[in-house]
DNA sequence: TATGAATGAGGATTCATTCAT
DNA sequence: GATGAATGAATCCTCATTCAT
């Protein structure tokens, strides 16, 4: 019966990962000791040892396992949806629930990456690839004359998510007072407004 | 002469202030050694401690005194300018040439901070005042009927501040191409075309 | 069938102990870790703390065997020899061949063994018997005017045994360029030079 | 005064050195902790790292600098014998001395080597030279004729080597009941048998 | 004031040993 | 008997902070 041990195994670890993720959303890397996480765990801590090499790649595993399913799940939203509106809302929806839901490793996203020199990259790294799916939509949508053409697509779908994230961070930090479906309105209408067909950008009084 | 006293007090916690933001910026706060800051000081590691209380303290003082004379510098930048499309470029700029000058500065805000459960939340807190300001200048310019009335002043000011967010850390990875100008001039462009007068936002095709 | 329980145990137990040997030859006590070991022999970790006590134990029967079996044979070698000199070259030999033939277990007395305050004792007093019975037949050829009778029968003894371990840890160490019998004849020579019928010795030119 | 601070400094190396040699000629490299050798120099842990980098480079710094000065002393006792017969004396008589006054050195060498893949081999590397000394010497006496011619020097000297390595060690374990003096005398004789002028060795029944 | 040597608490990691299955 | 997952004591090393000079 080895696949009954593959099957603890991963059990264990994810275990760990799910201790982890909540030690370091609380305390950041550095003061998230591995004792506290084989406490979280209700382990003792060289059973840690047994699952992950050290500390640094049970950090990484967290972040790993956690954007690749973000992101998977981001991008499928974005592909199920219809129309570049729909698409742009499933993009913004779903990061601010994914936010809501796994708000502890946005926690961790948000607190303490850059000493790592991994953790910051790889953020944006997970986001490229969503990002960039909403930049072919906005292109296409731009060739078919559906929105405004001034804008590149790509700096454009960065924009969008860039304003997503910080409703993310606010809400976060308890300073939002609007509910999810609220700031998901007023971001895609903030963008649709940009975007959106109509007379061109700027064009009156120039800087 | 208890003037004179004082002078060479705080010019001394501005040399190790200094020498602290160098380090900081190369390794964050935990591996931002209190060792390597008074070598980059110049001055023997007990000195340090004739300055400030603790690391924690200097690193707070860090990020307090960039802080406020961005802060500080932002706000006057948007209060010379006349006309809400200026201040929103004011603003836009301003952090832009910030995060190129104060590189370090930023690239501490970057780099790890929840793990003190303090970077980060005071950060919004220096931001918000000049996002405030933007939001006023906002109400007002909506209230004259020189922009949509339609976004909620706060909420806009904050987007534009993330957005500009995004584009610095972008630069700061070294990931942006274009020049500070451009991306200057996207940014303004979408979100004049966001605000500016025009049809109303996303009355077509509602969702 | 209790007997045949005994010989499987035994059977383990001797499994152990080959793989045990390997491993320490490898690296040492310290280093020698139970889980390799265990891995070596093919068994459970837990498994061998079923036939031994402690890593320490099993250490010690290592050594403890391995020394028993190399004894025996050495003083079968020497008493199988006729004359002194056949004896000498016997135990020299013999001991250039066991080093030759259990490489590892040689390897491992000439590798960590006092922090065990055991190993280096123990194997003098392996030593000491084949030292002996050399000593003896050293003895008895003096009094039989064979050889020099000026040098006392034991210290003669263990100065061939250090000059026979010297010469092991030269070719364990791969200093040695020549062959086993060249060094075997060059050890004999010597001893035999120094032993045999002549002149007395250093009674010219006295110090 | 930087000249005071490098005394002060090698001041504190060499009794954190004397302490360190103590503790590891009690309980070998591995089980002397650095916790027992701070306590042995009357120090906190923490200040043994400001001397030296690691507990491995302490222990390579006492083995290195004690080999150095007893090679050092034992070169130039060599050196400064006439004769080839006073060389060998100096030799073993030195090192006897040695072994006598660095008894903890000495139990070092004798005990945890290998496993750090270090001792033993600059051990040998470090007698090399006195060995080679010796070589040259009895190479020497050999072509003037004062020895017998049969035996290879080098192969000689380490004879030598070896059976006073071997008296040292069995003085340290407290087997030896003669003085230092009878043990060098014994050893002098013995070697001088075998090289000093007479007949060919081993010349009668070969083998 | 300035120094920098000394401190020791704190944290990651290893590994012999145990024990439930 | 056999297993190997779990344990936690033991150990090295770091670094913020103190303090005698």
């Amino acid at each position: 019966m080895v696949k009954k041990q593959r099957i603890v195994t991963e059990f264990r670890r994810r275990e760990i990962l799910d201790a982890a993720r909540r030690v370091f959303a609380r305390h950041g890397f550095t003061r998230g000791v591995v004792d506290a996480i084989a406490k979280e765990a209700g382990l003792a801590k060289g059973t840690i040892y047994l699952y992950f090499g050290s500390k640094k790649e049970i950090y990484k595993a967290v972040l790993q396992s956690d954007m690749e399913a973000l992101k998977k799940r981001n991008l499928e939203r974005i592909d199920a949806a219809a129309s570049l509106k729909e698409k742009l809302r499933a993009f913004i929806v779903s990061r601010l629930e994914n936010a809501e839901e796994k708000r502890e490793f946005f926690r961790i996203m948000d607190s303490e990456p850059g000493s790592l020199s991994y953790t910051r990259g790889q953020y944006r790294e997970w986001l490229r690839e969503p990002v960039l799916r909403l930049a072919a939509a906005l292109e296409e949508a731009s060739s078919r004359g559906e929105i405004r053409p001034f804008f590149p697509p790509e700096k454009t779908a960065w924009a969008v998510a860039d304003m997503t994230r910080g409703s993310i961070q606010r809400r976060l930090l308890g300073h939002g007072e609007s509910t999810l479906g609220q700031e998901a309105d007023f971001l895609l209408a903030f963008v649709w407004a940009a975007l959106g067909p109509g007379a061109a950008p700027s064009q009156e009084h120039a800087t």
